[in-house]
DNA sequence: GTCTATAGACGGATAGAC
DNA sequence: GTCTATCCGTCTATAGAC
């Protein structure tokens, strides 16, 4: 075993690191739900079962906090999305499009408090939480741009490579503001808008 | 309506109602930059020049005057977008769509701090403001589902219109988290998302 | 690791003078 | 119409006991 490996393991067991955990799952739901500003490390204590000053145990600040949580937003959805193309190299270009789509919608939708906590949070959170998440970001969006680059094909301009991402990326995301699990099909939606998407010859 | 914002609303000349605009203009540039919950009226009141006090003689509540704010922001969208089509009667159900995006796009970039601001804030915003938002939302969605029905002609079923119409708003709100206005060009990202709507035989 | 207790700042809202 | 003054609540964060 590296060193590496066993310090993270450190990290990852015992009571702190559950506490942890505990507290970044419950404050990515209150971010989700009712926003940075009225998250209260109050109630978040609550209902992790501490008091609010406990929680400086495990975070240096409010806004420290904020930045884990939505860097780990980033990091799920990213590594969900790479993971089901590396496992399926033989799809066309534009089906692993078409399943990346399908990945980022049903991360955020059904999975992740913290991607969703994230996309919603980002404009309002304070510009050094923005800054700390800036790699991160880019990371994920290159991601994409390299989906569509292969899509669209090696003639494609750097511009229609950027259009097309944040089409899809706003078509997903805004599926926060209306989408029922109770009434709403994620693979509908995927299909209606990959039906905008032409077939390509390439 | 409530017979108070109607009342109000006839009042349109005068200092009451001259610092009653300035003071929703300002609350809507502070909520799209900071959100519902960080816009002191403490903040407000002293770019408007005034005292927080002072801000009850045109307001109720915070509340009222957020909700005041994100009602006009949906009315100056609606009114731009079916002004628009009422003067383009000729142009074919698709041009109609592109037209419709077009200046719902603009409107939203380079016109209006209060849309931008509905867009932003509507999440986190308390129940009772979104409670009050309920019709004009309503209607504006009818707006849309109108433009995207006669584009896609007669045999469209109600599930494809709504998709279609939270693709293309998605689109187009998302632009809120990445439009620049001395890089991006409205016309580009316009013809960008046009182009992925297929000409109809209809 | 979590607690109690509290500092210190700021929030929305109201009353009454002018 | 706007101001001053203020009430009362909540917030993040810290110090020190256990």
């Amino acid at each position: 075993m590296t060193g590496t490996a066993k310090a993270t393991r450190a990290r990852t067991k015992g009571k702190a690191a559950d506490a942890r955990r505990e507290i970044l799952k419950v404050a990515a739901r209150m971010m989700r739900e009712n926003g940075y500003a009225d998250m209260s490390l109050r109630d978040l204590a609550a209902e992790v079962g501490m008091k609010a000053g406990s929680l400086y145990y495990h975070f240096p600040s409010k806004e420290d906090l904020a930045t884990e949580v939505m860097r780990l937003g980033v990091e799920m959805v990213e590594e969900a999305v790479t993971d089901a193309l590396e496992q399926s190299r033989k799809l066309s270009p534009r089906d692993r499009l078409v399943l990346a789509m399908r990945v980022h919608l049903k991360t955020l939708l059904s999975e992740s408090d913290f991607s969703s906590a994230h996309i919603r949070c980002y404009p309002f959170v304070p510009e050094t939480v923005r800054a700390e998440l800036k790699t991160v970001r880019r990371a994920y969006d290159q991601v994409w741009n390299n989906i569509i680059a292969a899509y669209l094909g090696t003639d494609a301009e750097p511009q229609e490579i950027r259009h097309l991402r944040y089409t899809l990326i706003g078509a997903m995301n805004w599926s926060l503001e209306w989408f029922n699990a109770e009434k709403d099909d994620v693979e509908a939606y995927i299909a209606s808008i990959a039906a905008l998407l032409p077939v390509r010859k390439n």
